[in-house]
DNA sequence: TGTCGGAAGATTGTATATAATTTAGGTGGT
DNA sequence: ACCACCTAAATTATATACAATCTTCCGACA
């Protein structure tokens, strides 16, 4: 205990609760309402504040605070244009300067999340879907854990919580249609394209790595293209709302 | 005043010093100190190092505060791989995707970075060297900046910040023997690189630019290599420092 | 010589006061 | 009824004091 605690928690309790959509986006924060919530008084929360503003998880405004980052389509494309980037850079350096930490840490995330329960049909449970959720997240990040640069690593990091950030945002504001998402969800929770990919990676075959996180890429990209088509209108309603749900 | 104008001063007076060097990698930073010589109070300043600690221009310990960000070969070099991702993959898209008032603004940099007097013989003063690296700025934030993704422009410039920080602390780790210096500076200061990059850059020549992107790099890169092998043996003795200039 | 303990100094977290600014609400005039 | 203006409350921003905790360093003692 000690260890810059209060602010680190803070920190912490903060991004996850705007992470997961308790804070919805726009949310204004107030420091004593905060401060009285967590138990944290006003020095760390607001050095945890002025992290996370840095992180752009939130928006400060002159003398008037902070608020939860809003969500736009307009950012949520930014930020898929970025990944697609940064994605397809990290692959390539991985292709080319992977090492062997690297590769039995890949073959081990890869083996683990084939061995998972798919959240498909019966095994649809929250419980279900976090395990798969982290092997899928843990299995992705020793994808590109090989490359050199810790600079882009980072970078990627910070898209990935971000688009976590708008997933959620879309998922409320659509009830997607649930046929639709079935066959969306299959075509995600699918091993075969990730063991592809791992294949090509680990054959260094650049040209067919690239192209299989592409349309790994496009599968979850679609689903999120649908949602919003579908919530295109309540988007529009949604942006001259002041104050969202507590 | 009052836009949290303390913390924002103390920011950029801060990240100024530290980029310039006034306040050397590894220094500690004591609150009592900064406040007394900045004429600003624990709060904002707390605010201050914790944005910069966000932005990797200072590290913080627990228990034991804030210091200056250390500088080490290795972080330079995963900069400058980094740099070179991310600069290519906006040259890419901008050269897919940039606009009219990207082409405009790009020929305008241009045009007064060929105007400018290079700081070469006689013009070799801080005046114009300032000026020059003012405009040389412009002109490469000019030519990436039709890019689509705000998110990649940002993670660009916080790189170059980075890289600044690092150039300056090889300057002063050595002192390059200036026959070589100058012949490398007649290339860095050349305008014809330049010019020929943004003509293959407007002519949509993605192969052409990304060549030209990566020679130019390469230049500048070989000055600081030069730089770095000549102070081999000063850095090794520069690391067990615990407190370096004030 | 080595190590144990404690004093001094620094950081972290809490509490509180004051200034400055924004927001809200009400008053009065047209 | 509508608009401008003014006042009051709320909130943030800054400064400061203080307790608690952790480091560091120095000296006594084995």
């Amino acid at each position: 205990m000690g260890y810059e605690a209060k602010t680190e928690a803070a920190c912490k309790v903060l991004s996850s609760d705007i992470l997961n959509g308790t804070l919805s986006p726009g949310k204004p924060l107030r420091l004593a309402a905060l401060g009285a919530q967590y138990g944290v008084s006003a020095t760390p929360l607001r050095e945890a504040l002025t992290r996370l503003e840095e992180q752009k998880l939130v928006v400060a405004e002159a003398n008037r605070g902070w608020r939860v980052a809003p969500v736009s389509i307009a950012e949520f494309t930014d930020l898929l244009i970025a990944r697609q980037s940064l994605e397809v850079s990290l692959l390539e350096d991985v292709i080319a300067h992977g090492g062997n930490d690297w590769e039995t840490e890949l073959v081990t995330a890869h083996y683990r999340l084939a061995q998972a329960v798919p959240p498909l049909g019966a095994a649809d449970t929250l419980a279900y879907r976090q395990i798969w959720v982290a092997l899928h997240d843990r299995f992705h990040t020793a994808l590109l854990a090989g490359a050199r640069s810790d600079w882009l690593k980072r970078f990627y990091t910070q898209l990935l919580t971000q688009l976590q950030r708008h997933h959620q945002a879309v998922l409320l504001w659509a009830q997607i249609d649930s046929r639709q998402m079935d066959v969306l969800r299959e075509q995600v929770f699918c091993v075969l394209r990730h063991t592809e990919l791992m294949v090509a990676v680990l054959d260094r075959d650049r040209a067919a790595a690239t192209a299989l996180m592409k349309a790994h890429n496009n599968v979850t990209l679609s689903i999120f293209l649908t949602a919003m088509k579908q919530a295109e209108h309540s988007l529009s309603e949604a942006k001259p709302k002041k104050e969202s749900t507590a």
